[in-house]
DNA sequence: GTTGCTGCAAAGTGTTTGCACCCTG
DNA sequence: CAGGGTGCAAACACTTTGCAGCAAC
């Protein structure tokens, strides 16, 4: 393996005097491989058919390295737990969760961005980030 | 107290074979007295300067009835607890949340719900609630 | 007097941390 | 071979639940 975000990763990892080590790259790659997201346990199981003693906490950690060097982003959706998402080349965008089969629709719409950028302006508000999710019935639960 | 709120409880409590108590009235009126965005822990400290020995598992079966009577609205920041905000003839809003100072402000901009709108048309997905929140510095802040 | 409610403490979540040993650089 | 990384378990923070006594209807 030797991608994109295996280098910005490892890029990330010498510029802040850490050690590639065989875990993370586990990690990184069952991540990269894993549908949009996850949680920590999601990962934990993947991880765990290919090197089976990988701990919780591994994964916990290398996730919020992987957080840091800007591969993935962290998302709350209210259930009590994180999940994450890719991010390398992955534009921004927001979510539609379907309360009924848990599936989830992304989309971006810039004129929604504009007026988030107005609105903001009008406060003297300077976003760093935001996040718009929409629950509801997608079409097949409705 | 005999407020519209208090009205709109006791309707729930009736209709579900539940009970008024002595605790409910004081957390509802806590919690209504309270500044917008309190979490459960806000609400206990404050509920004991009144009646010192209530408990916080009363809060939380409380909060979660205020929510279920459509008086209270769950909010996640994302911050690892829950916040509650006041709901009766409160139109929908959404959030600035400062980063540095944690104040929050509300705003509504209708465009930004119409084409939240317009996309979920689109997408064959029925919205049944949405969020909206915006992370940055508040004008104090920068 | 039922039946639901309360306070307390214990159990449950999901996540983080301390530590002795291990491995990368 | 030094210093960070790992697995494990314990600690955490927030929330929920079980239970015996209590109070509302």
């Amino acid at each position: 393996m030797s991608s994109k975000e295996q280098q910005v990763l490892e890029d990330f990892i010498s510029q802040n005097n850490l050690k590639i080590t065989r875990q993370r790259r586990t990690v990184l790659s069952a991540f990269l491989g894993s549908e949009e997201h996850v949680s920590a346990e999601d990962l934990h199981r993947i991880v765990r058919e290919k090197e089976s003693n990988i701990g919780l906490a591994t994964v916990y950690r290398t996730l919020s390295l992987l957080t840091q060097s800007g591969l993935a982003v962290e998302l709350d959706f209210g259930d009590g737990q994180k999940r994450y998402e890719h991010n390398y080349m992955h534009s921004h965008h927001d979510h539609m969760i379907c309360t009924e089969c848990g599936k989830i629709i992304e989309f971006n719409h810039p004129l929604i961005e504009k007026f988030q950028e107005e609105v903001a302006r009008r406060n003297g508000f300077t976003i760093t980030s935001h996040k718009l999710d929409m629950f509801g019935l997608c079409a097949d639960c409705k």
